[in-house]
DNA sequence: CGGTTTACATACATTCTTGTTTGTATATAA
DNA sequence: TTATATACAAACAAGAATGTATGTAAACCG
């Protein structure tokens, strides 16, 4: 049988994204052909032309299902500025329910482990590249307001400026992102991570928490 | 002319190396070919397949160049136990060590580049992982025991554990050097890595430097 | 000095992958 | 109800990449 209804054929679109997540993970995106996609889903490749141009393009609907949102996740948890609760506070939450949402949401997950392990940017990815970049300058603009915001309230250590401790705290989270993703087994950092994050902030607290 | 002498042969072998990572740093690993590789270093896929077994071996060859000897190099600045500079000194002086290493050698920051961003860790590739792993751990704990002797000498703010600083500080480098190897203009990182490393340092001083 | 091995170049066969084209049954709109 | 566009499946053509097999001239060794 074939024609299916409008509902139908988004519903194959997913699987065939799903079906993309899956066998980039196991075999990197390069050596992934639209072959071994379609199989997966369960269809043929004639599916997979109709409904995307190539690779890239399953790669970009990939990222932008679950790579992008987690972006603006974290963005939005810092820029909703709730003034009740202390910046330093604000900060660490954000961080965490970041780290929350790769610990319970596989899909996320796994994108994540795809765009960091298992993507070589070159051509068509480059531009990727920048925009994580200018990602990466966003958070830590959000990041420096919130010191900001606690330097004003007295809850930060002094000397230190807000804009070096974004920093810094930026490129702590950056690298536990990328050790949280190669840490397959969880043993070193997985199960670790948000005590390795409260005591990262912690260490800017003028009255550490205990 | 054909059947050099082993000198030549030798040479050979490094130029085919050398051109791999040519070619691997502009089109990433899988899409380079042998062909690539060979027309780069002015050979035939003959010579290639006479030093190397096939690509990955052509890597392999790359990776001991350049990553292992930094690895090294890092591990030993943390291991030779100066005793008369100070333990947080020595940890800065290392990493600093390593970032200067990275700007003056382009073919230690290129093979870095390619092992950070133009490579996928499925199938043969996936052992590099556990070692990049392990040889994490093992910076983590030198730098640790740099911290309890740091802690010794009362030279850190208290109520911290060596362990969790050490933990944080690796994250921080971590971070430091993937975002160093993205930032291929150098505008946000690369030019201030130092003062980022000496920021972070400070943070643990119980008496910053100015 | 002659045989053997080395260090490649060249040619060949095979497999993989891609993009396109064609076919087709059915939903949908008019 | 019928024409058309949709949502695929199946077949096709072409190039690319790999590994191997063969050829060869010069270095090396006895």
């Amino acid at each position: 049988m074939v024609r299916k209804t409008k509902e139908d054929a988004e519903l194959t679109r997913q699987r065939i994204i799903d079906a993309a997540r899956a066998v980039f993970l196991t075999r990197g995106i390069s050596r992934s052909t639209l072959e071994h996609i379609a199989l997966e889903a369960q269809v043929t490749r004639g599916a997979v032309y109709w409904h995307f141009k190539n690779k890239t393009d399953i790669f970009y609907a990939l990222r932008d299902r679950a790579f992008l949102p987690l972006i603006d996740r974290m963005y939005d948890t810092l820029a909703t500025q709730t003034d009740d609760t202390d910046p330093l506070t604000q900060i660490e939450d954000s961080l965490c329910d970041t780290i929350n949402e790769l610990n319970e949401n596989i899909e996320m997950r796994q994108i994540y482990e795809i765009m960091m392990i298992k993507c070589e940017y070159v051509d068509e990815f480059a531009t990727v590249l920048q925009q994580i970049l200018n990602n990466c300058s966003n958070i830590t603009e959000k990041i420096q307001l919130a010191y900001e915001r606690a330097k004003e309230q007295s809850l930060l250590i002094p000397i230190f400026t807000p804009h070096e401790l974004a920093l810094d705290t930026h490129l702590f989270f950056s690298g536990l992102l990328h050790m949280w993703v190669k840490d397959a087994d969880g043993s070193r950092f997985r199960y670790q991570a948000k005590m390795l994050i409260k005591s990262h902030i912690n260490l800017r607290r003028i009255n550490p928490k205990t």
